[in-house]
DNA sequence: TCAAAAGTGTTATCCTTACACCCATGT
DNA sequence: ACATGGGTGTAAGGATAACACTTTTGA
């Protein structure tokens, strides 16, 4: 066995940050080169400089908020991904880049002005249409995925995955359809099975895309090299992990009424909750606490503010935000 | 906003691999250098040549099998380190190391003799010895560990770490005492906390070691790098894993009883558990079936003999194995 | 016959779900 | 006064936790 881990291959480390904030309840992402341009978007990234900075996290910070503008609150590592379609041939001269995915998040009080050229906040569901389900279950669905899925499944139906699954068995538990459910924490998943499935613009672009292509359309906005693969990994790690960490509380301001807290939890999960339930939810959870002031001017009833109480964190392993069945 | 990931700094990467095995219920670890050497236990690990292999997974299946012997059966990526602390210095001239640590599990079919010379698996609870909690609550916790931690704490009691939590709060909140729990799945941040507060070998190494490390004595096996650091994360992982995931077959025989289930279930969770709680919830969960064989020789009454149930993966969204309360 | 391990039944308690209903404001 | 959103009460159902108990073997 060998002890060293010096690698003698032309590596090239990359740093790739998903930054989220909610603007007038719509999740957005940061990104560079908008929809105006003919590229398509790119999340912002940046080389790590390990004579610079000490950790990963510090490079982050210090270009994101060099560079966009955008100073980051929260931030998680995602993944690390080495093996990008395209680049993949042994024969290929180019060095082979490692991207480190992250999660940021953010408290948007950046306006568009005070961002770098070039870089803007865009609703993350432009990129998962089909993950919206907050008005109703996306029509996308049933009319381009599903039909093109089948047609995929069909020509090859039992053969399984790593994990003993068929296809049409992926695409049940992944898609729902019948008896499925769509499980909001799926969404890498669910794009790695289009990917798979050659469906989505990033398959064509690593000459892997099915003749059902064209005939879906195009499934959400593409974005650069495996970008939108970070993106479906920072929702899905959003998603999940907001039930049991307070991490919300990073993209809400300092107070807020309870259904503000609703509408954004449910921008995030792309799905409407049952507001009664999750009030009660919220409050025995005891994460938040009555400011004792109230907002006018919602509409109906003025609704008490709540602020987030750090001290849930010492008082309970998992403090995150129970969500309950739909609404 | 710089569009190009392209890095100009010299950075290597390595793949790490903590693999885990269970044999006679004592989990284990795959370790280069044994404890008869000299030098401190390393974690296997070995190059990532985007060349030859596609993925990273794919290296190190292929490494792992070469230089070990061991098959790997599942894989997971935990996370990828690139601080290490003494190479933290900006004047290093060395090359920055980046190692993306990797989860296996496999079955021990493969005895010592099939292994290369110089790897051997190791119980895992010598790296933490106050992770195991099967016996009774470690010694070593109210000797050695709290008492260093308080005074560490003393000597600065309300500074807040990145979460806000002071000193105190941390202590309690991850190493239990009066009222706070012991969670079973906080390993990384248990061994973070030791190390930070300098009580750990490793931290030494770093130059970064409290007065108090001799009085507290070995807290638990080095290992060299930050391998220890990259086995807590496993064990973290793994710990939190197997509750939604039936992981935990990737460790048991084909057939076994359901005791045996729980002694290993046990292992990994470092805790004794309920007995007829955790059959109930293991057979209500249907992540089993009976083979209609009985197992003899156990001592008493023979036990059923079990199967997974494969089935499962498609019938519920997150089928582990609910462990219950303490038995 | 007894110890050891396997396996079953039953109840108390808690949490989620579902549904019904009341409250306070602006227009 | 009424529409709109805010907010509360409570009972049904399901799951876990706790405890008591029976069964089957080997020594």
């Amino acid at each position: 066995m060998t002890h060293s881990i010096v690698t003698h291959f032309p590596v090239e480390v990359g740093l790739t940050a998903a930054i989220a904030a909610v603007r007038a309840d719509e999740p957005l992402i940061l990104v560079a080169e908008a929809a105006h341009n003919e590229r398509a978007a790119a999340l912002p990234s940046g080389p790590f400089d390990p004579l610079a900075h000490r950790t990963f996290e510090i490079g982050l910070r210090e270009w994101v908020s060099e560079q966009t503008g955008a100073p980051l609150g929260y931030v998680e590592q995602l993944y690390t991904f080495g093996d990008r379609g395209r680049q993949a041939r042994a024969d290929d001269r180019e060095p082979h880049v490692v991207s480190i995915g992250y999660l940021a998040l953010t408290r948007m009080g950046v306006e568009a002005a005070e961002l770098a050229s070039g870089a803007s906040f865009r609703p993350w569901y432009a990129f998962f249409p089909w993950e919206d389900w907050r008005a109703e279950r996306p029509a996308l669905i049933e009319q381009k995925i599903l039909p093109a899925l089948r047609k995929w499944a069909a020509r090859d139906p039992d053969r399984p995955n790593a994990y003993g699954l068929s296809r049409r068995e992926r695409i049940r538990l992944l898609f729902g359809g019948e008896n499925g459910r769509f499980e909001d924490e799926n969404v890498l998943d669910r794009y790695q099975l289009l990917y798979e499935a050659g469906l989505v613009e990033e398959a064509r672009r690593d000459g892997r895309a099915s003749p059902l292509i064209d005939e879906a359309g195009p499934l959400g906005a593409p974005m650069r090299h495996d970008h939108r693969r970070i993106l479906a990994t920072a929702i899905s790690r959003l998603r999940a992990k907001m039930k049991y960490r307070p991490v919300i509380f990073e993209l809400m301001p300092e107070v807020f009424t309870l259904s503000a807290l609703q509408r954004v939890a449910e921008a995030l999960q792309g799905r409407r909750l049952h507001t009664q339930n999750f009030r009660r939810l919220v409050e025995s959870a005891a994460v938040v606490e009555a400011t004792g002031e109230m907002s006018h001017g919602t509409g109906g009833r003025p609704a008490a503010l709540f602020r987030f109480r750090r001290e849930v964190l010492q008082e309970r392993p998992a403090p995150g935000l129970r969500l309950g069945v739909r609404g």
